[in-house]
DNA sequence: GTTAGGG
DNA sequence: CCCTAAC
């Protein structure tokens, strides 16, 4: 694949924003500041090199630009998002002439501060040039980013276009223009007069006293900057770095789009795809495209985080000793750090013997690593809580935690045992175990301790009290004595406690009189509260929420002292 | 370090 | 309950 690309260089050969001219035969003659700059057309071959242009060529584009003013201007366009994208390099490999930063920036012109104003009329000497210019830059960076524009790019400058591809092209331009950067002539910061001052304006104080050197193609780019959400969401689009880029640079001294971002911002949170998304993902991708070459250049970025982030699982095993003996561990090593308990107990399962014997020992091994278990200390509680993690990672991991780890995990899986003594964090009032063996083999979780009324209770009158969301205020002030449940768990606790109460009440109670002699039935009356609650809080601006506990806690109490067993 | 949300 | 992104 060949592109014909235009490269400006000055005399030094580096590369400029400037004017244009064509080396062979000139195209225009822009009357351009005392910098004479000089306005090559160059192919590029696949391999990355220049070739310079033929004749044909350069008659090609100056026929293009000679007969599209129109066009050219809407070009111009297309080139703000080429700014704005404006990728470290061409697809062609080449470095990229100038990002957007570079031509706001590019001293090198001289170009007068008031011309910016006439800078997009049509027939204006000077405009024609730059735009161009604009667009020629555009076609390295677009190309990476978004496909119309590349086509256009390729189709336009390269040298075998037909009469009839170009009409084609324009209708493509156009309408690709409408939809992909929808620049408003009534927004057009240029041709509206107190627009224009404002941007003006807006120069200066962004580049200071280089504000008169201003490059014309500022003008443009400023154009894109006055719609960057119509920008910026066609652009993720197509690649949500090159998006985040332009939103971030754009909304830095952007006036107009302060609002709508807000706006978007203010409704949800907005998450992008977790990494274990991405690689649940990539899995699925790289079974489909196992035997595929990967460097496609379409989707290129993409398919990158996909390899990155495909790493295997492996196996290996490890020997450790617990309490003395040695025991072969196998021992899962997954780059990804995500729920390895499973993991490890689904390769302890092949390995039952060895496991057996695992256990056991290791059974040993935590009795005595817990002889100082009854503190209620939450340090505790978290250390005991997070350190599984640590089971995944790899040889690094300290040997002892992951001895304790795979331990409980053996164990866990093992044979029902119940060591209610390893209960990290001691016993509360109430207290359940940690593990339990639901019927059919299940296990619960390790760390899972049922919420008993009294924490609900305690949780609902601090949500009344403190409103939902003030989670960490809730734990210090109502939950202080239950070191155990973290700020996460009492806003997981309310969200489940939200969902069964609204799920509960439309149909009354079957919850009641349903036979979950396991799950704690949480009395009705508490649900009520919850959900009177939440659609208080729902309601209520939150600087209003830190209220008063309301008289209903009270009722809410004795319900709770009437349901208790 | 906290909070929101998905898993 | 865990994890992670957003704040």
């Amino acid at each position: 694949m060949e592109t014909v690309v235009g490269v400006e260089r000055n005399d030094e050969g580096k590369f400029e924003e400037s004017g244009f001219e064509k080396s062979s035969s000139s195209l225009s003659s822009p009357k351009l500041g005392a910098d004479p700059v000089v306005y090559k057309l160059v192919r590029i071959e696949g391999d990355g090199r220049f070739v310079p242009a033929t004749d044909d060529e350069i008659m090609e584009v100056g026929n293009l630009l000679a007969d599209d003013k129109i066009e050219m201007h809407l070009v111009a366009d297309t080139g703000q998002t080429g700014g704005c994208i404006s990728s470290e390099r061409t697809s062609s490999g080449i470095p990229q002439l100038e990002n957007s930063e570079g031509l706001s920036q590019s001293d090198n012109t001289e170009v007068d501060a008031g011309k910016s104003n006439v800078h997009l009329e049509e027939n204006d000497p000077s405009s024609a040039p730059s735009m161009n210019e604009s667009h020629i830059n555009q076609s390295g960076s677009v190309g990476e980013c978004s496909n119309p524009p590349n086509e256009l790019v390729e189709a336009t400058f390269g040298r075998e276009t037909t009469v009839k591809d170009k009409q084609w092209l324009k209708r493509r331009i156009t309408m690709g223009l409408t939809n992909s950067c929808d620049v408003s002539t009534s927004s057009f910061v240029i041709k509206d007069n107190k627009l224009v001052n404002k941007d003006k304006e807006e120069n200066r104080n962004n580049l200071g006293s280089d504000s008169a050197k201003a490059p014309a193609v500022r003008t443009v780019n400023d154009n894109c900057k006055d719609s960057p959400i119509n920008c910026s969401d066609q652009i993720e689009n197509h690649q949500i770095a090159s998006g985040e880029r332009l939103r971030n640079s754009s909304i830095d001294d952007d006036f107009g789009a302060e609002d709508l971002n807000t706006e978007e911002r203010a409704a949800k949170r907005v998450r992008k795809p977790t990494r274990r998304y991405i690689e649940e993902l990539s899995e699925v991708e790289s079974k489909e495209h196992s035997g595929k070459s990967i460097a496609s250049t379409k989707n290129a970025g993409l398919r990158q985080i996909s390899i990155k982030s495909n790493v295997r699982p492996f196996k290996m095993a490890r020997m450790d000793s617990f309490g003395g003996s040695g025991v072969e561990v196998p021992y899962v090593c997954r780059v990804r750090r995500s729920r390895p308990r499973k993991n490890v107990m689904a390769l302890m399962g092949f390995h039952p013997i060895g496991m057996g014997v695992a256990a056991t020992l290791v059974k040993k091994a935590i009795v005595v690593h817990n002889t100082q278990p009854n503190n209620e200390s939450g340090d505790e509680a978290l250390k005991a809580r997070s350190a599984p993690e640590q089971i995944q990672q790899p040889v690094t991991a300290e040997p002892e935690k992951d001895k304790q780890l795979s331990a409980v995990d053996s164990i866990e899986q093992g044979q029902n045992v119940e060591p209610k003594h390893i209960d990290p964090s001691g016993d509360t009032s109430d207290e359940n175990v940690v593990t339990v063996p639901t019927g059919k083999g299940g296990i619960r979780r390790k760390h899972h301790r049922a919420w008993t009324l009294s924490e609900v209770m305690k949780l609902v009158e601090g949500v009344s009290r403190y409103g939902a969301g003030r989670w960490s205020e809730i734990k210090r002030l109502a939950f202080a004595s239950y070191s155990y449940r973290t700020s996460v768990d009492l806003k997981d606790k309310w969200r489940n406690l939200l969902k069964a109460s609204l799920a509960q009440t439309p149909q009354d109670k079957k919850i009641n009189s349903r036979k979950h002699a396991s799950a704690m039935p949480i009395p009705a009356a508490i649900l009520l509260r919850v959900r009177e609650l939440a659609e208080m809080q729902s309601q209520v601006s939150p600087n209003l929420s830190s209220g008063k506990p309301v008289a209903s806690t009270l009722l809410l109490r004795s319900a709770f002292t009437q349901s208790r067993l």
